[in-house]
DNA sequence: ATTAGTGATGTTAACGGTAACATATTGTTA
DNA sequence: TAACAATATGTTACCGTTAACATCACTAAT
């Protein structure tokens, strides 16, 4: 493998001014620039990362903190990955998977996933790197999320302007604030359209398939809802199944709607209208933060919200006046 | 951060002793190791890696080379990367994605998932260094596999055990190995459960969820199959389809099988039988075997085989005689 | 013509480790 | 106890790059 030095001696120059031409280039007078860019090229020269890392004190890897509760392979989390991926393997970026804050193996910076508040501060007040955040937080630190409130408030909507007053809802009961933000949105849309709020169609459960069945079961058998809101995929599945059971027909006698978008929605039946979260997209983005916060330690804090996108699809419709 | 020159002012030894206790503990005296390990201990010393990296030419970092064809999104190899990334985090080597091998951006090792024959010796031919197939290939090179005869002889013989004897079978039309070697056990199950082969039961497709429905239409409404063996799952859900869309009820009037196990498999409906990959583990197979490869350049070569396995749900049944 | 200023390039030392060799210490044997 | 291994530790140089400072040539101003 070609160096500097070997470049340096090709092109009739010192070491430093090969290493201008990389970091610099301006400040070389283009004459000799270009000797030294076809040495370059002829050597076929690439710098030596390691080396550059050790003088520089930048390592071109960046670590991802991920929660202990969620499996590698999960699918929402694996989108993520991709999408962060992508940018870093573009700029020659590695990564590492860490299941907690170890200070000691040094990296330029850290994408966190943050879980609750109280999580995400007790951790970031032990990092003094870049790092930006899949969460929130009133901390200074540049945080990407989705917005959750408004995918629950369109959903709502949406379900709303189908004709639907009668509309369940099954919660996520979990130490974190985005099923609350959804809730919320849902709330809301229910004030903006005059519809009374009824308490007798929220049910709190666990996410998982069999609960969201479980409490679509008492929604469905309990109560007169035409739609029911799902706080996730997971849970609309659950009451799928549930509505089958009942021998309820998806979306002619129950519209049922989930959110998040993961990768089996589509391929449930009948296909989930759901509140696509572009998580994909924000892996992109949590990749180019940290890039540009890492260029530029000093810029001001960002904090970025992206919008879910409503999928409509075939398991929510008008509502049925029979 | 401590240095090794810090610990080795502590412990009052030379820097290279520190370095001893380290990369070859044995040739310390313990008396002395001590000394130093507590001063390690104490001043919280890791070693830092770029500068361990520019003398030792070791990275810490692989690279995984995946097809242009794929997505990175693709949940077959998020789960394989999932795989890949527990075991290699675990030994602190960064990874980062590739679509092309590009000899100049230094690493320790590859992990290459193969496409073709033709593929993979062109690459690997470029390769010096410590490389992981995730394919198969006559090159010396250590490989990890599917054993895809085996499934398809598996899913086949599952099927004649439930008695159906006119067994269609979708085969994935693509320049790649393992569609062939699928239906080839497809063929030797036949053969030695002394079933005749019935070309007419068979169809080539693109491996799409809209073609497979294509197909499957055709066979069930062209023959008198009794079930349909699916070289993918993504196939098997288009004749899901195709049976719903011919009034077929499933798994009472045709059984249906799938193939690869992947993240849809149980959510489709009814849940879906079909032979699981066991991606999660060729991945860490890939990446444990990447490593000691890297530890021993001249150990011998592997070649390894993971047999898939067979989940048996819903979309297929014994055979109904009425 | 002398001085100061500017732009382009070179020199030296350092980043934090390890390899190879040199030296010191200890133990063993005649 | 001298002589010699064997074992334990130290010294030096180097890996490939950049920061900081030094030098040089040339231009502009006095």
């Amino acid at each position: 493998m070609a160096t500097m030095k070997d470049v340096a001696l090709k092109a009739g120059v010192s070491v430093m001014t090969v290493s201008r031409v990389i970091n610099s280039p301006d400040s070389v007078k283009s004459e000799t620039k270009n000797k030294i860019l076809s040495a370059m090229n002829d050597l076929k020269f690439h710098p030596n990362y390691a080396a550059k890392a050790l003088v520089t004190n930048r390592t071109r890897t960046v670590h991802l903190l991920i929660p202990n509760q969620l499996e590698t392979a999960d699918p929402y989390l694996m989108t993520l990955i991709a999408g962060i991926s992508d940018v870093l393997s573009k700029n020659y970026y590695a990564f590492l998977l860490r299941r907690e804050w170890d200070s000691h193996y040094k990296c330029d910076g850290v994408i966190a996933m943050g879980l609750n508040e109280e999580e995400d501060q007790q951790l970031l007040e032990k990092m003094n790197i870049p790092c930006v955040l899949f969460g929130d937080t009133n901390l200074s630190i540049d945080c990407i999320n989705v917005n959750d409130q408004k995918g629950g408030y369109d959903m709502t909507n949406y379900i709303l302007q189908n004709g639907h007053e009668k509309i369940g809802i099954i919660v996520i009961d979990e130490d974190n604030t985005f099923p609350v933000k959804r809730y919320n949105g849902y709330q809301q849309a229910l004030r903006d359209n005059d519809i009374p709020f009824n308490p007798n169609y929220v049910r709190y459960s666990n996410n998982t398939e069999g609960d969201g069945f479980t409490k679509a079961l008492e929604l469905l058998e309990s109560t007169d809802i035409t739609a029911l809101f799902c706080l996730s995929d997971v849970l609309a599945l659950g009451a799928l199944r549930a509505a089958r059971e009942v021998g309820k027909v998806v979306p002619k006698e129950i519209s049922i709607a989930g959110f998040d978008g993961v990768l089996f929605d589509q391929v449930a039946e009948p296909h989930l209208t759901t509140m696509k979260q572009p998580v994909y997209e924000i892996g992109q983005a949590l990749a180019s933060e940290l890039l540009t916060r890492i260029e530029n330690p000093f810029k001001k804090v960002t904090k970025k919200l992206f919008d879910p996108k409503i999928m409509i699809r075939n398991s929510t419709s008008k509502l049925n006046k029979d």
